[in-house]
DNA sequence: CTCGATCTAAACACCG
DNA sequence: TCGGTGTTTAGATCGA
């Protein structure tokens, strides 16, 4: 939809936005000229900048997940100005940093001027943890009302279509219900792909029979919509009520997560977050139920903490029972700038999953057009997103059904579309593969997600030239295979032909004969020793000295937070999370990379993340990537 | 602060 | 002359 539309309008505008873009470092720096001083790393303000207002009332995921974060934002606001206002309980015995403390100057302004800062300032980490997890939780249910009608529709589309087919030759109805079937697949997958990364996170915590279960068994011709529904437990039933624990606290997570409209009734603050308070003073601010209806069932679990360990990302400490793990998560997973990075992180891949799903969706779509059976929800994001619109800002703050398409800040979000993730332009991901050379096996299982999915490889030029010259027979490849590799096997480098091929743009055309990513190829290949030419009867080709690339490396594998930070300004959106985007920056990925950060069961990362290596003999693994304790900086904006 | 690795951009040379 | 290829330099970021 919108996302797919507007990244073919940039993607036929190659000199307006990739090309010129990435080609003039400073352009979008902001400060322009000089030197490329800002070259690289401008590039966060030039894309919130490149926001462009879509106001034509539908909303991609990607925009609506800027819409939900918008909303958090108004649930923080009306939190501030309750306390503010006086209408906390000073009783609250852990409200150290909240209202008491909520400077009334500050309070009192327009909730509507606060910045993400500094709301991060105001409200008490568990305030702020209790509003990103809302907002996860927001995600999630738009994303399974949304898998759910994909589903709906496919199963309709299909059924119409197998009626249909009596009027039509069979080898035509083959082939069509054959391309609907692998439509249908590929949205499994994705939809599998998004649980596995939820679950990952403790977010959606599948019992072990549905994690094998319905989607992956899903026939593939006969989808049974209400499957999903099964799946995605606890989501149909919006008025479900959810753990007491919750409902109890200042912010009524799940409220307000559950149904948009009870972003509608602002918050009782009675003792805010009084509730489940912890020795160390923070309150338990528990993850909105999203998962399987067996934690309401049994009120001593939790979400995070299954099979007596914790669940949290790269965590799986061992504890003995709830109690101990709700001490743990308090004391290992406040509100910091390593749980605040992590949980970027996840809305991150669900960012990225939705985009990949609107994608096929428009795919599908355009399927069915073309055969003539019309969708009959052709935006199957649109209705969420009305009813979010219409009910989410009862606060009497304006907030027209535009400003849902047309974010109130200038932040202009993901939804901008996938342009804005791959980022073509001079602030390009950087890639280290300090802790990502193995890429063989890694590539090889995100092998789809790469293809299809338009970020960046976690992996430096260099380790990418060499597993592309590794994975051909003969260990070699000449300059213009290897481009083909690149883009054969990257959707980033597909998408961003622009810059790889500019040579063929006579108005971007560099002097070095190629765009900038093509440079950075011959640049790595005639830099580093490990890459050698030989001369050979076609002409020059290339081949890897597996020696020197060994040597050129450190043996030790930590994570690159400048890697999440480059893939998070990339993927920047919302006020909110820009106040999180340098602490998850700073401090997640070396998690997330972890194979700590995996589930036992989901070795097989569907993310770009793991770390086995076909030749991890040759690089040792850190014992436990979460050894390393996330560097806790001051937040810095590239 | 330094150093190494990396990325990006650019200039330049060579060759078909 | 042009485009592709290859080399080299410079500036910047970032982590150790």
């Amino acid at each position: 939809m919108m996302v797919e539309s507007a990244s073919e309008t940039i993607r036929s505008a190659p000199s307006g936005q990739n090309g010129v873009g990435s080609i003039s470092g400073q352009a979008d720096g902001g400060g322009g000229g000089g030197a490329g001083a800002s070259g690289t790393g401008g590039g966060g303000a030039g894309r919130d900048a490149a926001a462009g207002a879509d106001s034509n009332g539908e909303m991609s995921p990607a925009e609506l997940l800027h819409f939900q974060q918008q909303q958090a934002l108004q649930v923080a606001r009306q939190f501030l100005l309750q306390q503010a206002s006086g209408l906390s309980s000073p009783g609250s015995n852990d409200s150290k940093q909240s209202a008491v403390q909520v400077p009334v100057s500050v309070a009192m302004m327009s909730p509507q001027m606060l910045t993400p800062q500094q709301m991060q300032q105001i409200l008490s980490p568990p305030q702020l943890q209790a509003l990103l997890q809302q907002q996860q939780a927001l995600m999630l249910q738009q994303l399974q009302e949304y898998y759910k009608k994909q589903q709906e529709q496919l199963h309709l589309q299909l059924l119409t279509q197998q009626q249909a087919g009596k009027q039509q030759p069979k080898e035509a109805l083959g082939n069509k219900q054959l391309a609907f079937q692998q439509q249908l697949l590929q949205m499994q997958q994705l939809q599998q792909q998004h649980l596995l990364n939820l679950q990952r996170q403790g977010l959606v915590s599948l019992q072990p029979s549905q994690a094998s279960g319905p989607l992956q068994t899903l026939p593939q011709a006969a989808v049974c919509p209400t499957d999903l529904p099964q799946l995605w437990k606890g989501e149909g039933a919006p008025g479900q009520p959810a753990e007491d624990s919750v409902k109890q606290e200042g912010l009524d997570l799940t409220g307000s997560a559950t149904t948009a409209t009870s972003f509608a009734a602002p918050p009782k603050v009675s003792p805010p977050l009084s509730h489940h308070t912890l020795p160390n003073g923070q309150p338990t601010v528990l993850t909105p139920r999203r998962d399987s209806s067996s934690h309401e069932e049994t009120p001593g679990s939790h979400p995070l903490y299954g099979h007596g360990e914790c669940k949290w990302p790269g965590c799986e400490t061992l504890c003995e029972d709830l109690g101990q793990f709700i001490k743990h998560l308090n004391t290992e997973h406040a509100l910091d700038d390593r749980s605040t990075a992590q949980c970027r992180v996840q809305m991150q891949v669900v960012q990225q999953l939705e985009i990949q799903l609107a994608k096929e969706s428009e795919r599908l779509q355009a399927m069915m057009a073309h055969l003539h059976m019309r969708p009959s929800e052709p935006k199957p994001f649109s209705q969420p997103v009305t009813v979010s619109a219409a009910d989410s800002f009862p606060d009497g703050l304006v907030h027209p059904p535009t400003s849902a398409a047309a974010p109130v800040t200038p932040l202009r979000p993901p939804g901008l579309s996938s342009a804005s993730l791959h980022s073509g332009g001079p602030a390009r991901r950087r890639s280290s593969d300090k802790f990502c050379s193995p890429i063989s096996s890694e590539l090889a299982q995100n092998h789809e997600f790469y293809k299809n999915a338009d970020v960046r490889p976690p992996f430096t030029y260099a380790s990418l030239i060499r597993q592309a010259i590794l994975e051909t027979p003969d260990r070699q490849l000449t300059l213009n295979e290897i481009y083909n590799w690149f883009t054969r096997m990257f959707a980033y480098f597909r998408r961003n032909t622009a810059t790889w091929k500019m040579a063929s743009i006579p108005e971007v055309t560099l002097p070095g004969g190629g765009g900038s990513d093509k440079n950075a190829v011959r640049h790595n290949l005639s830099l580093h020793k490990c890459f050698v030419r030989v001369e050979n009867v076609k002409g020059a080709v290339w081949t890897v000295d597996e020696r020197e690339y060994q040597k050129r490396r450190p043996p030790k594998m930590t994570g690159s937070p400048t890697l999440v930070k480059n893939m998070i300004s990339g993927l920047s959106y919302g006020a909110l999370n820009a106040s999180y985007q340098a602490a998850l920056a700073e401090s997640s990925f070396p998690l997330l990379n972890s194979p700590g950060m995996l589930n036992p069961g989901s070795a097989s990362s569907l993310l770009p993340l793991s770390h086995d290596d076909v030749g991890a003999s040759v690089e040792p693994l850190p014992s436990n990537g979460s050894s390393s304790p996330p560097r806790l900086s001051p937040p810095q904006y590239r």
